[in-house]
RNA sequence: GGGGACGUGGUGUAGCCUGGUUUAACACAUCGGCCUGUCAAGUCGAAGAUCGCGAGUUCGAAUCUCGUCGUCCCCGCCA
């Protein structure tokens, strides 16, 4: 085999009939071999994609050389371009017009069988994906997954950058604050005893960078968070970090849809309607059961509460009486979907939110068919038909609980809908804005105020007594958040939460008040929160931002269900790493040199 | 912390509910032969799994029970 030194002058994948009778040198993986005894086929891969190499008898040697290859195999190839044959063309291949006559194959590695297939049909398991993941990034999809990946983060670079936004690095190893998820932590060997935290976001060094005047700031950076996995989560996660100075909300939503048409159209060359439009916190639960609603399809919920005022059956009336709600959906009914047993089986979806029951009417052309019609007067049942101005051949279905409840099983089973129903029409982009969030939610095990977006938040005040009466609050308070709200907006793209932001608070009399108000004690300010306060002090500007989920954007972008599919190197549900088996154990020496004392002698008996 | 689904040759699945005519089936991949226009090539043949692991029930377990490990989905959690 001769030393590494090939001269590639295109990628496989890019060649078409502009090419022909150029002669050129590929380099790239051998994807399959079609061996017809008289003349042998390769398709040649690279990052670009696929082409395929011919290999004719008359050329005796090279014919040989052509038949020991295999899949996987590492080869440069020179050749000419041509057209394929007339009838021969493969229109399912963006070379598959051209062809290329090989005139020189070197082999420059070979490779064993693979443990799975790199086909854009086969179907291999997740673990299996994950412990060969440099395999898995071969397969077409999710190497096209990283490239739109890697193009939308330069989209948004470039168009932060030309905005005048600076790209500041802020540390990886920080300081752990409480509030907030849970900290990965990383002992220090000089100062024994003490630990760095990897930051769950850089939120408070962007709010250090606006009190130095860097006015406008960003990073596409990771972000490190040790809370239990999904599907949209990992422990390490990028986010589009943004903060800025002397801004408004319109300020920063306008930039923030600049940013996100501008990302479309240079990353994926997709034009979307800006200003995206907003509705409030309130709005977006009692129309869609969700902060997060996606408005992709209609079916929104309605209240009939004011039907059933005095209404003599007893769910509802004792519901009404306790300060809930009745509220419903209607669907357009399908015999065959919606059986009697699947009717009843639907409960299911609402009961993880702890509601109790899911009753249904169903509407037809002659009356109502349901199995509370009967504990309902006509006058009840025409009423809440009317207020869903319900056809024939619908189904309505209600939860009756307190709000907490109603709204998101709703929520949920609206959801369920738009997919079991397919009323989503999957090529539309859907952004909006949900802003007017409560400042606080109310923690029941706690018994005290916590922050529904950060401590650092503006609230919506005008006077800094307007807190005080939340200050004292120690029972239940009638409404689970705070009548108080915050300077605080998030951006939904096709229902889920693509990223949030903030006015922060600039004045240290606001944010000491606050952090009292959250119930943290004067020692825990001083000793967590001490740098931000005194920072305050020195002339911080006023000053707001925004922090978007990268690898969820790009997700949803390429309808992909999970973010591991669009991360080179995920982690698994339990956090593990199945291609290096991280998080592993480590020598008793490191153990040592962190005074790690209890796990360094456990090991120690182990080893003897 | 809780609920659910899954684990069978290299890969993906069937078989499991209802234990025994199953020598664990099929597809792809692999290996060998044939083949001059295929492209998820075709064709003939071969090899390859003690059914995640452990215990139990039984005359008999891939199949039933319990435990355990792993993967995935969801709730809690994720300022």
């Amino acid at each position: 085999m001769k030393e590494f030194q090939v001269k590639r002058t295109h990628y496989c994948g890019v060649l078409n009939s502009k090419n022909i009778g150029q002669k050129v040198v590929m380099a790239g993986w051998v994807h399959s071999r079609r061996d017809h005894g008289g003349v042998v086929f390769v398709d040649l891969r690279d990052r670009e994609g696929l082409v395929q190499i011919v290999f004719k008898p008359e050329f005796a040697e090279l014919f040989a050389q052509a038949e020991k290859l295999h899949s996987e195999y590492v080869v440069e190839i020179t050749g000419t371009v041509q057209k394929r044959p007339s009838g021969t063309e493969n229109p399912k291949l963006p070379t598959g017009e051209v062809e290329i006559e090989a005139q020189t194959l070197e082999i420059l590695n070979t490779s064993e069988t693979l443990p799975f297939e790199i086909s854009e049909f086969s179907n291999v398991g997740e673990e299996m994906r994950l412990k060969y993941r440099y395999l898995d990034l071969r397969r077409p999809q999710l190497r096209e997954n990283i490239i739109f990946r890697t193009k939308l983060a330069q989209a948004a670079r470039k168009h932060l950058s030309t905005e005048g936004f600076l790209e500041v690095e802020t540390p990886f190893l920080t300081k752990s604050t409480p509030e907030g998820s849970r900290d990965f932590l990383v002992p220090s060997r000089l100062t024994p005893g003490t630990f760095y935290a990897l930051p769950q976001s850089p939120q408070l060094f962007k709010q250090l960078l606006m009190v130095s005047g860097f006015d406008k700031y960003f990073q596409i950076v990771r972000c490190f968070r040790d809370e239990d996995l999904r599907a949209d989560r990992q422990p390490e996660f990028t986010q589009i970090d943004i903060e800025m100075s002397f801004v408004e909300i319109d300020d920063i939503i306008a930039m923030t849809e600049k940013l996100i048409s501008g990302m479309l159209k240079d990353g994926a060359g997709l034009d979307i309607k800006t200003p995206f439009p907003r509705m409030s916190y309130e709005e977006a639960i009692t129309r869609y059961g969700s902060d997060k609603p996606d408005l992709r399809f209609g079916l929104e919920i309605v209240n009939i509460s004011p039907v059933l005022e005095n209404t003599k059956f007893k769910v509802f009336a004792d519901t009404l009486a306790n300060k809930g709600v009745v509220c419903g959906l209607c669907i357009k009914d399908d015999r065959e979907k919606f059986s009697r047993q699947k009717l009843e089986s639907l409960k299911e979806v609402v009961a993880p939110f702890g509601a109790k029951g899911l009753a249904w009417i169903r509407v037809t052309p002659t009356g109502f068919d349901s199995p509370i019609a009967k504990f309902l007067s006509p006058e009840e049942l025409n009423g809440i038909k009317e207020k869903f101005n319900a056809g024939p051949d619908t189904i309505i279905f209600f939860v009756a609980d307190k709000k907490k409840v109603v709204y998101p099983s709703l929520g949920c089973l609206r959801n369920y809908f738009g997919k079991e129903l397919n009323l989503i029409d999957k090529k539309i982009l859907s952004f909006h804005w949900v802003v007017d969030f409560p400042l606080l939610e109310w923690a029941d095990e706690e018994k005290r105020w916590v922050s529904m977006h950060h401590p650092f938040t503006r609230p919506a005040i005008k006077d800094l007594s307007e807190l005080d009466a939340l200050a004292s609050q120690s029972t239940t308070p009638d409404s689970h958040t705070s009548p108080v709200m915050a300077h605080a907006y998030d951006i939904i793209f096709n229902g889920s939460e693509l990223g949030g932001g903030s006015l922060r608070i600039h004045k240290k009399d606001l944010q000491e008040k606050i952090f009292q108000l959250l119930k943290i004690s004067d020692q825990e300010i001083t000793d967590r929160f001490g740098f931000l306060i005194e920072a305050l002090k020195f002339g911080a500007p006023p000053h707001g931002g925004i922090a978007l989920g990268f690898d969820r954007f790009v997700a949803l972008l390429q309808g992909e269900d999970s973010i591991r599919d669009v991360i080179a190197f995920p982690k698994t549900q339990k956090g593990n790493c199945p291609l290096t088996n991280a998080p592993d154990t480590v020598l008793p020496k490191q153990l040592k040199e962190l005074y790690i004392k209890s796990l360094y002698a456990e090991k120690e008996n182990i080893s003897k």
